[in-house]
RNA sequence: GAGCCGCUAGCUCAGUAGGUAGAGCACCUGACUUUUAAUCAGGUGGUCGUUGGUUCGAUCCCAACGCGGCUCACCA
């Protein structure tokens, strides 16, 4: 049998009460007509407001309550904000206010009234008429504190979004920000599309994948880790300039940068090179944060940043060079580098290839120094799978990495619209993957059919919209900027 | 997956050098017709994360497990 606290079952009593005296606890008949912030942004400067003022009619939360026996102060909450009632037995008569003092704090209502000044100046409403609209059954957490236990609040998310403004306001943003990346993709004409997220094969990025089962078709399907080799195929098909913004599933760690679905957009411009996106996602984000935040002078974590532009660009090497203690002729000698990774601390295979080294010694000791917003090129082509070679140095990728606070933020590169080159790259992953690289590409006959028919040069973009977000809203961890973060099973 | 830290009332937290627990808020009763974490008086509410062990006795000591946070690993 369940236990029920006293204090749930006061409530539902108080439930019981209002069925059997007639009254809904739950009606749906209300319509409010006015938001909080309406009032002040009516009644905000005046003064002295007319005794005969306008009606407004508002619903929300009760978020606070101060009764004096036959008067009280209530603060409601609604979607815009806050807004204090002020309810008087005299004005609401005798049977309403014996209904009111019932109501508890978290009880959703609804109220008319005319706005006015209290002593202390506070502009509030003078409540005529009031109603219950949603009865709550169970406590809010406390007002001053409100609710701070990290996993009640990822749990219970409504609790937290009720309790604490400011996790509301991440999620107004983050928003905003998706909406801001939208309309700038729009106004240069690139198509918003959906690609599949079940995939056959999955592709598009080195990750472990989610697999999932389609029982009418009797196969395995695999949830995507990247939408970028469908992508592509619209831009075959004369999609020239088409982006998605959705989920992405990698099948690894949790951490705080890390949540195993998370959003990215992805984009791809035909006869464009990955040096133009450079400029075109320096604009992007200078517009996000100026339409955000009114600056594009930010703090992150207690670090100021600034995306006043031009931003910094080095190269894979020349990072390693200015952030690690090494000389450009000892990197430039593979026995020499691998000799620095292990004094750095890597345990890396003796075998490993010369671009994945650079990349593990590039990691370890620059990654995290790139506070302020950096563009890294010149990437080995041997961890690009997907990218166009140089046309000076075959040995890198016209691919550029954008990193921001210590993180990567987006990944961008011009595409490899070679099949033959392409079909030899999968087939090298291919051979990785045999040897037991889970994360290797899967060979994807029909990708590779769809380039033979001819796909325009171009280039493309990730950008990851929750990293984004967490560094405009200042928030420590992904799961400050997701919904509902993934969590283990809740044991009770 | 590993290491460290945490888990006490609905919420925020004390506490017991081992003798089955307290406060504030919330809730209930009463007073109060302009409060701002309203105030005043009284009251209800807990298998102290779970399971074992040690002990006359465990919320406290020990072990395992569960859940969460951080760091590392993997990655975006």
């Amino acid at each position: 049998m369940e236990e029920i606290s006293e204090l749930l079952l006061q409530r539902r009593r108080k439930v019981d009460a209002l069925w059997e005296a007639g009254i809904n606890p739950y009606p749906n008949d209300f319509t409010p007509e006015q938001t909080s912030d309406d009032l002040f942004a009516s009644y905000g400067t005046v003064q002295d407001i007319p005794a005969e003022s306008e009606t407004f009619t508002v619903a929300g939360r009760i978020m606070a309550r101060r009764s004096f026996g036959k008067a009280a102060f209530i603060q409601i909450q609604d979607r815009k904000g806050r807004l204090q009632l002020y309810i008087k037995k005299d004005s609401i008569g005798e049977e309403s206010f014996a209904s009111f003092d019932t109501f508890d704090i978290g009880d959703i209502i609804g109220a008319q009234g005319r706005p006015f000044r209290t002593k202390t100046g506070e502009l509030s409403l003078h409540v005529t008429e009031i109603r219950l609209i949603t009865k709550s059954l169970l406590p809010l957490p406390e007002k001053f504190h409100g609710l701070t236990d990290v996993e009640t609040r990822y749990r219970q998310r409504y609790v937290d979004l009720i309790t604490n403004p400011d996790v509301k306001e991440v999620f107004v943003k983050r928003s905003r920000i998706i909406n801001l990346i939208r309309e700038f993709m729009v106004a240069r004409d690139f198509l918003e599309v959906e690609t599949p997220m079940m995939q056959q094969i999955p592709g598009g990025a080195t990750a472990r994948p989610f697999v999932t089962y389609h029982n009418a078709l009797d196969m395995e399907l695999f949830l995507r880790i990247a939408p970028e080799l469908y992508l592509k195929r619209l831009l075959v098909g004369g999609f020239d300039r088409v982006f998605e913004i959705n989920r992405n599933f990698r099948n690894e760690g949790i951490s705080v940068r890390h949540n195993p679905e998370f959003t990215m957009m992805e984009f791809y411009q035909a006869y464009a090179t990955y040096e133009e996106l450079i400029s075109f996602t320096e604009e992007l984000l200078c517009h996000v944060a100026s339409e955000l935040l009114g600056s594009l002078e930010f703090n992150y974590q207690g670090a100021a940043i600034s995306f006043q532009r031009p931003w910094k660009r080095l190269t894979v090497r020349e990072a390693i060079l200015e952030y690690g203690d090494i000389d450009a002729k000892s990197l430039a000698d593979r026995d020499l580098a691998y000799a620095y990774a292990v004094r750095l601390g890597l345990d890396l295979p003796e075998d490993i290839g010369f671009g994945k080294l650079l990349m593990e010694i590039f990691d370890e000791v620059a990654e995290a120094k790139l506070i302020q917003p950096t563009f890294i090129t010149a990437y080995p082509t041997e961890v690009s799978p997907l990218s166009r070679r140089s046309e000076e140095d075959p040995e890198v990728v016209d691919r550029f990495e954008f990193f921001c606070a210590g993180r990567e933020m987006a990944n961008a590169f011009s595409e490899l619209n070679d099949p033959v080159d392409q079909k030899e790259r999968f087939l090298a992953q291919v051979v990785a993957k045999d040897k037991g690289d889970e994360e290797a590409h899967y060979m994807d006959e029909d990708y590779i059919r769809a380039l033979e028919y001819g796909m325009p040069p171009a280039a493309g973009e990730g950008i990851g919209i929750d990293r984004l977000v967490m560094l405009l809203t200042d928030s420590p961890s992904i799961r400050d900027v997701i919904l509902f973060p993934q969590l283990r099973r809740e044991t009770k």
